[in-house]
RNA sequence: UGGGCUAUCGCCAAGCGGUAAGGCACAGGACUUUGACUCCUGCAUUCGCUGGUUCGAAUCCAGCUAGCCCAGCCA
């Protein structure tokens, strides 16, 4: 890493920026219309905005882009405020409202009128679309575009006073009807609608549009760099037009940059919508979609979000990352930081027939071999354990080095075992394994040297916590998209199991971490949400990466 | 079929006229108190295609092809 790291195609035009003196500093913001939660795709955005002005000791914003009243809640504005802190990404004491310009953004209209480059029309919208013509027909002038100023200023003036009613008559800028670009065929800047504002109540029924407002917005709050995705490329000539008319002594620039996708995951605002509205996730934060909210109840860190943004990189190509590189980030940020823990999923009763029965005694274990500032804990050890069943077999196939008949093991941290044989009932099911332990080995080594191939963990039957385990797969799966061709939606069944689990005693103080590692069983998070009696269910946060699989069975 | 944008390994992504970075994934091997982690090793004679310019092109030019976006009084 000794070279000038490589920048990004938006570094590069904030450096040339810089280098020339077009600005002197860097401001940006991240700027959500409080209509929905934050998704992952957001999670970029706002990172790389916030990112930005941090690396060139800048500022940046939040703003809520609220000129929309029929779509936009208070409910929206606080999940959004929480997702961005969680981030963290500090806005500092800039946490702005595009409603708070309202009277900026008027006078804005009305000086545009003054120089006869906005008039007010009556058309409908279905003749405003008729007019403006097709992609590859150019428009036909707006019959009211010929309107004095004096006129326009009037109706401009009783729109905003109310004596209109919705949709009755809008304000367009005076462009090109002929445009190639339909966005510059005078398009519409401001509209009536009779709705309380969530922020300025009463006070507006005129309302401006997106096009008009947010350069407005950019331009008041200094902003050097307005950052949004590739869909606004074409209004970038408007959005100029409107910091250039409205003579804006140090106009913003615009850069757009490619959303990036999770490869078979549902990541639409619209989608996620249905999921929920359907009842399909049960909320917009359900571990099992990637809106920051379930990311973060899923067990996934700031740190690991901000791992996988940087990772995935800013580019205008669109693209999918996919999940594992996701997956990557997490255990990555969680392995070094958080106990690994003994956990079953699936019990078998482990019988150690030489242990003297009624007996017991605490065996000390490291909480994370790596990282000795995690400290220790002791568990208590007994005759009878659980083990998973997945970790005996009759007959093993080839490599298999866990327990079967005749071979010896390691039980994590407490002594070497060797496998005499196991009861079945009546169906031919395996209640019980049954093994000898070696007492000198105990902590797991043998003074003899001897050495076994596996290591298998366990709990101790009696002291054993029970818990409410859910495990989680991905959503969508693999080959196929969000929905079929009838509409129906295509979940995969697998997405959530929920099973009891037998934890290690150690972990019925949940409340004291955020999350573990359950050995082989992957990254768990505490989930007080659905507890009931406030025993926390264990949400899997990601699986651990395995390159032994047990063949599947037949029938 | 008007306009805008994009095209480099399975997935992201550097590269900006001097002879294809890196990460994820994957595959082999070493190590290991779990087969994880860690550590090695391998993984594009080639940059959507076709021509051209040049001593030299992923990089410049021309022509094609494919994909994404635009006809909200949404953002």
């Amino acid at each position: 890493m000794s070279e000038a790291e490589s920048r990004n195609f938006i570094e590069q035009i904030i450096d040339k920026d810089l280098a020339e003196g077009v600005y002197d500093t860097v401001h940006t913001r991240f700027p959500p219309e409080p209509n929905g939660y934050l998704h992952i795709g957001h999670a970029k955005s706002i990172l790389l905005n916030y990112g930005l002005a941090q690396k060139y000791g800048g500022k940046f914003n939040v703003r809520f882009d609220d000129t929309n009243p029929t779509k936009e809640k208070e409910e929206f504005v606080e999940s959004i405020k929480a997702d961005v802190a969680w981030l963290g990404a500090d806005w500092e004491d800039r946490l702005f409202f595009a409603s708070d310009y309202f009277d900026e953004m008027y006078e804005g209209a009305v000086r545009l009128i003054q120089k006869g480059k906005a008039y007010v029309s009556d058309l409908s919208a279905d003749e405003i679309r008729e007019y403006r013509g097709t992609l590859t027909e150019a428009g036909k002038e707006d019959p009211y575009a010929g309107r004095s100023v004096e006129e326009n200023l009037k109706l401009f003036e009783e729109m905003k006073d109310g004596k209109y009613a919705d949709g009755e008559k809008v304000l367009r800028a005076r462009i090109d009807m002929a445009s190639p670009n339909m966005n510059m065929r005078d398009p519409v800047i401001y509209r009536v609608a009779h709705i309380p504002h969530h922020n300025t109540g009463d006070k507006w029924c005129i309302y401006p549009m997106y096009d008009f407002a947010h350069p407005i917005e950019d331009a008041i709050e200094g902003i050097t760099h307005s950052i949004c995705t590739l869909e606004f490329e074409d209004h970038r000539p408007l959005y100029d037009w409107v910091v250039q008319e409205l003579e804006y002594p140090h106009p913003p620039k615009q850069i757009e940059f490619a959303k990036m996708y999770l490869t078979n995951v549902v990541t639409g605002k619209r989608y996620i919508k249905r999921l929920v509205e359907e009842g399909i996730v049960d909320g917009w934060d359900d571990p099992r979609l990637v809106s920051i909210a379930a990311l973060k109840r899923r067990g996934f860190t700031p740190e690991s979000i901000r791992m996988f943004v940087e990772l995935c990189g800013v580019s205008k190509a669109n693209s999918s990352a996919d999940y594992a590189m996701l997956e990557y980030c997490i255990r990555e940020d969680l392995k070094l930081k958080r106990p690994r823990m003994m956990a079953v999923l699936d019990p078998v009763k482990l019988i150690i027939d030489n242990y003297p029965e009624g007996e017991s005694e605490f065996l000390e274990a490291p909480n994370n071999l790596e990282n000795e500032a995690l400290g220790s804990r002791r568990i208590p050890f007994g005759r009878e354990l659980y083990i998973e069943r997945e970790d005996f077999l009759e007959e093993p196939p080839k490599k298999y080095f866990r327990m079967f008949p005749g071979n010896e093991v390691r039980l994590m941290n407490a002594y070497f075992v060797k496998c005499t044989g196991c009861v079945k009932d009546e169906n031919g099911v395996i209640t019980e394994v049954h093994c000898t332990y070696d007492p000198a080995s105990k902590g797991g080594n043998s003074p003899d040297g001897r050495k076994v191939k596996g290591t298998i963990h366990w709990v101790p039957a009696k002291e054993a916590v029970k818990a409410t385990v859910r495990l989680y797969e991905n959503i969508i799966d693999e080959e196929s998209g969000v929905y079929n061709e009838d509409g129906s939606l295509n979940l995969n069944p697998n997405s959530l199991s929920i099973r009891e689990a037998y934890l290690e005693p150690a972990l019925a103080d949940a409340k004291a971490y955020e999350s573990f590692q359950f050995v082989r069983n992957g990254f768990f998070c505490v989930d007080y949400k659905d507890s009931k009696e406030g025993a926390p269910v264990f949400n899997r946060i990601v699986s651990l990466k395995s390159s032994f699989v047990l063949p599947k069975k037949e029938d």
